[in-house]
DNA sequence: AGCACGCCGACT
DNA sequence: GTCGGCGTGCTC
């Protein structure tokens, strides 16, 4: 045998070593080096050893061969992965601008240890009773019928399914599933991972049997590693997970589902800033898979992209049996303070909880924001307690303490004003908790749950609040956005939206979007039994747009006047933005440094037809944690011009200044 | 990222 | 004379 030599990427997150250099491999390691390996290695003038990646093993040295060192072994954490998956990063490298190295991070599996543990893969006490068994409608069969005969001819296609909540999307996936497996490949699931519960696993596995892994966040590394192997043994032939299950290494691969493909947790939030709905396409694209995206509420890039014809659009129009799409009204609340209702409760949603309560029917109150006010401020001379760490109000809790949503701290609510030691202070706007309180006032008979961030933090409350809520003990659930993510709540038939404001969302330019999509998922919430839903929005816009069509039930019309503006204003999908985000806590240098940088990537952009440079300016939470933070936008039409110029960032190595580029963002900075 | 090499100020 | 500052440049 001829000496091998190896291609190797280093763990250093620097845009200098992001490159592969090449080690020989010794004669030990001989037929155990294989591509996609974590190898250790010596680096430089460094002492220790430093990890890194296989990609490439070949014959010939590329290098002053007097030069090359030797691998000097195999951490036992190593795993070969397949080598599409390194292709896979390399185009996660590319197009999210980040290194190699962090892209192979992410795409790899890491071997570890199984620990025994006693941690359920799912809450099973989340126990629901069984959906009945319903034959698929000839809607639903129509488009199984489509994917099989594309499937059959070799045709590797992305379907968006646009279904509403309750079409019956999930037996869709399924009966595909089946096709895909009957010619001997497999299939992942990705769900977003509040709705990975005990009976929508439950679901796969009366269909797959023992044949599904099921990968959670709470699983241990060796947990979710055991899980990924038998993905890549054949030991299953369906995985389903979040955001990251899309890295299973499944070795046959033939079908990619995303659920709730416009949730925004399938955008990674550390670099890579992968989506992964573009990853998982690109995955398809790589091994052969097709790629079925599903959602009640499409993304207007997905829906875009399903007009153009690039994604097959699938339409699932009803409800199957009887189950009716709910009614809708809409609340004006200025109207309401006009007539001197000053309560955050409206007089038609009095009477309408009224009614439900009398009826032994169950309502659900939906609020975007937890904790009791959501801001402590003087009315004399308009001060606002802010968080020390963090430019952000501290919100105020009704056990009498403020407390940060960002970084958590915690102080107690002032007697006066800190500034001008006025007693006029107080707190303002509405949260979870006082909802709750007004609600227990208005309706002492009624028995109440809360779900939020603050009620669900100890383990097994989140399924807790669900089950109780489910078994009826309790009339009313108040919460946050979590309870209205996919959960079938047959006596729901009143869902009350305390305020559906864009403001909710600040000034992001999806905010009419993620409007319009809480307030459809919230609606779908609503009559999932055989008795009509009622929904109730109160607003103080109740001319615009995303709310008007949501009361519809328009999509179609929601995106076409989405659609107008992103054209308009030339914001994704139609270009493409990147944030650049410059972090220090040093704020003169901050200051400084960002000056230049966009001074630069102006005059380097000039030439460009379609690509601008816009800012600096302070993120729209300024400071966290003390660490300041500034942000360029970069806008662009144009692929290629926009790496060039994430290239161009990528070479800022600015002592102190922590630099990250996240393309198409779905959160604000 | 580390670490070495390199060329100018205040120390035994 | 030489110890040491951190600017610049390389790492298979």
């Amino acid at each position: 045998m001829s000496q091998k030599y190896a291609d190797i990427i280093i763990d250093i997150s620097h845009e200098a070593v992001d490159r592969t250099f090449q080690y020989i491999i010794p004669e030990e390691l001989k037929g155990v080096i294989e591509v996609g390996m974590q190898v250790s290695v010596p680096f430089g003038n460094g002492k220790r050893d430093r990890r890194g990646y296989v990609i490439n093993i070949t014959d010939k040295p590329s290098y002053d061969i007097d030069k090359l060192k030797s691998i000097s072994g195999v951490p036992d954490k190593s795993l070969a992965m397949e080598g599409k998956l390194i292709k896979l990063a390399a185009w996660m490298k590319e197009k999210y601008g980040s290194t190699m190295y962090n892209a192979l991070k992410t795409v790899m599996p890491v071997k570890e240890k199984v620990r025994q543990t006693t941690a359920k893969v799912v809450d099973e006490e989340y126990v629901i009773e069984k959906p009945p068994v319903t034959e698929l409608s000839d809607n639903q069969q129509t488009l199984i019928e489509e994917f099989e005969r594309d499937y059959c001819q070799g045709q590797r296609l992305t379907y968006l399914l646009h279904g509403v909540t309750g079409s019956g999307k999930t037996e869709v996936y399924i009966e595909c599933i089946k096709k895909v497996i009957a010619q001997g490949k497999q299939a992942i699931v990705l769900v977003p991972e509040i709705a990975l519960t005990y009976q929508n696993v439950a679901r796969f596995k009366q269909h797959f049997g023992e044949r599904v892994a099921v990968i959670n966040s709470k699983q241990s590394k060796g947990e979710k590693y055991r899980e990924f192997m038998k993905a890549s043994n054949l030991e299953v032939d369906v995985v389903i997970g979040p955001r990251s299950a899309l890295f299973a290494p499944c070795r046959n691969l033939g079908l990619i589902v995303i659920d709730e493909e416009h949730d925004n947790a399938y955008k990674s939030e550390q670099a890579p800033c992968y989506h992964a709905r573009e990853t998982a396409i690109e995955r398809g694209r790589l091994e052969g898979a097709s790629v079925i995206l599903g959602s009640a509420t499409p993304t207007i890039e997905s829906y875009s992209f399903a007009k153009l014809g690039t994604y097959k659009l699938w339409q699932l129009t009803q409800r199957p049996g009887d189950a009716k799409l709910s009614t809708v009204s809409i609340v004006d609340m200025r109207e309401e303070l006009r007539l001197g209702n000053r309560s955050i409760i409206s007089k038609e949603l009095y009477d309408l909880i009224t009614d439900r309560l009398e009826k032994k029917e169950q309502i659900m109150l939906f609020l975007n924001r937890r904790g009791y006010n959501s801001f402590v401020s003087c009315r004399e001379c308009g001060e606002v307690v802010k968080c020390p760490r963090c430019d952000v109000s501290l919100s105020l809790h009704n056990n009498g303490f403020m407390m940060c949503h960002y970084c958590g701290y915690i102080e107690r609510a002032p007697k006066e004003c800190p500034k001008c030691k006025s007693k006029y202070i107080g707190g303002f706007g509405t949260g979870t908790e006082k909802v709750e309180e007004e609600i227990n006032k208005l309706f002492p008979q009624a028995k109440t749950l809360r779900m939020d961030k603050d009620t669900t933090a100890r383990k097994g409350a989140y399924s807790k609040i669900l089950t109780d809520f489910l078994n009826h003990k309790a009339d009313i659930l108040i919460g946050t956005q979590m309870i209205v993510k996919g959960h079938d709540f047959a006596n729901v038939t009143l869902v009350g939206i305390i305020l559906a404001d864009m403001s909710l969302f600040e000034n992001d330019y999806r905010s009419g979007e993620q409007t319009f999509d809480l307030l459809t998922q919230a609606a779908g919430r609503a009559g999932r039994g055989d008795r009509e839903g009622h929904v109730l929005i109160q607003t103080y816009q109740p001319e615009h747009y995303a709310i008007k069509a949501a009361s519809k039930h328009d999509y179609e019309g929601f995106y076409n006047m989405e659609m107008d503006y992103r054209r308009l204003l030339r914001f994704p999908p139609v270009y493409n933005m990147m944030v650049v985000l410059m972090e220090s806590e040093n704020q003169k240098k901050l200051e400084a440094s960002s000056k230049g940088i966009y001074g630069e990537l102006s005059t380097f952009s000039k030439g460009m037809k379609t690509t601008r440079a816009i800012g600096p300016s302070d993120a729209t939470i300024s400071k966290i944690n003390n660490v300041y933070r500034r942000l360029i936008y970069i806008k662009s039409g144009d692929e290629k011009e926009l790496k060039l110029v994430m290239d161009k960032i990528q070479e800022y190595n600015i002592e102190g200044i922590n630099i990250t580029m996240d393309v198409n963002p779905v959160r604000m900075y």
